[in-house]
DNA sequence: AGGCTCGGATGATCCGGATCATCTGATCCA
DNA sequence: TGGATCAGATGATCCGGATCATCCGAGCCT
């Protein structure tokens, strides 16, 4: 990926994978870099999406506020992905807030230039669709457990869906890759502080986790899924 | 719309109104009719996606079964929309089913003829992506309704958008325009069949709805609203 | 040093809603 | 016509997790 140099991680967004040396300058040359300190705000809920961002290094939450104060963390955004596409599209203020989690680098583009760069490679718009196909899916599902699911259950999901994208080897055990507070884990759980806090220790007794300070590894990864999928699956039943 | 023609309702499938007159013949050719009864599944969870639906006439509910036999209703589809388009561009196969509520027509786009489609009217695509991108956004809104909201908001929420999306004005009242059974209510809220039917009876007293056998009319939209948004919005807070 | 704040931890209490158990009235049909 | 079945309705009970109240230890700042 041309324009993926200098202070980037990762190997670029898999949606302009399909974009040729050309292409992939023509892109470039649309981009602009902006450089984030931690726990910096990019965008919040209300203002106008004048484009969208795509992650070089770092990490961002994009997390939405309810009426009463409430907060859910929608997810975790790394290297290579999209930040503020949704919004972008439907021509709206943001509905959600963007804050980085690290010292956090950004390409930016402008919303006009972005939408005609896409009638002219068709296949790159085709990938986004697949994208945002696959973030719906993953929606739906959450959705779904966030109905029917314990915290416990919860919680083991929301490990090991962090400890995927993030998570860095260390040793026998997986560092979740970055360190969020159990109140921003209980966020993004949909559970309450202390909840959280104390199923994470749960956890910890059944050796399924280890704490130490705010950090947080995964020691017994397959334990975990049996805890998320806890479901011996009754006969199916009929599909009405 | 130049397909748009006998047997369906409203005015077509709105991410294909860029299309001019030679596009829409060329979407026509690609088009096939599918027919069916009432409560007749259209796909299964499992199975291969080969193309996308778009609805006619006639209404679907595209529900998920999670492990433990719980349902939650995704969405409900009517005219003009689609239908398995998330399976479709993920090469995969469906994670949720679809079953008619009533006697229902489709149209069926075989996946290849689509995607070579999209990549030849790229608005179509951006299209599309703008229908993806406005979907995602009321999931996440339904994430965090459905994490921090109590029954009786998510019901009056729940009533309110299907009232929007289906209602038909009866006098001065509104009929939902579908039937769901209180069992369907409650998947799609996400509670008990017996709170939904409570929480029903509540509003009823309260003279929001009006409960006729299984028929039901909003009677007080306003009310509803109120609940639904059941906020004083305290002072926000930082952004943390 | 002392006095902050803040994240983490833990206990006590309370409440909403799931669950279970009936009961009713339609509809269906053998 | 009587016996299923099924949606709706309603009561009784139970439990998970939210909430509230401390308490502890680690920075942190003058």
């Amino acid at each position: 990926m041309i324009f993926w140099e200098e202070g980037c991680e990762g190997e670029g967004p898999w949606i302009f994978s399909s974009l040729n040396e050309e292409g992939q300058r023509e892109l470039a040359s649309l981009l602009r870099p902006i450089e984030y300190d931690k726990d910096e705000v990019i965008f919040q809920e209300g203002e106008l999406a004048f484009g969208l961002y795509i992650v070089c290094r770092g990490r961002v939450k994009l997390a939405k506020r309810s009426s009463k104060g409430k907060r859910q963390i929608l997810k975790l955004v790394g290297p290579g992905e999209l930040l503020g596409e949704k919004t972008m599209f439907d021509q709206e203020t943001y509905t959600a807030y963007a804050k980085t989690l690290e010292p956090t680098r950004l390409y930016f583009i402008e919303r006009g230039a972005f939408l005609d760069f896409l009638r002219r490679h068709p296949q790159v718009a085709i990938n986004l669709i697949e994208k945002l196909a696959r973030e719906l899916k993953s929606f739906q599902n959450r959705l779904l457990e966030i109905s029917y699911e314990g915290s416990t259950e919860r919680l083991a999901r929301l490990l090991l869906k962090v400890g995927e994208v993030c998570g860095v080897p260390e040793g026998d055990r997986l560092y979740l890759g970055v360190d969020l507070s159990r109140a921003e884990l209980a966020e993004m759980a949909g559970i309450s502080t202390e909840t959280a806090i104390r199923t994470l220790s749960r956890l910890r007794e059944r050796g399924l986790v280890e704490l130490e300070g705010h950090k947080i590894y995964i020691r017994d990864r397959a334990g975990l899924e049996r805890l998320a999928e806890s479901t011996l699956s009754t006969v199916p039943g009929d599909s009405s």
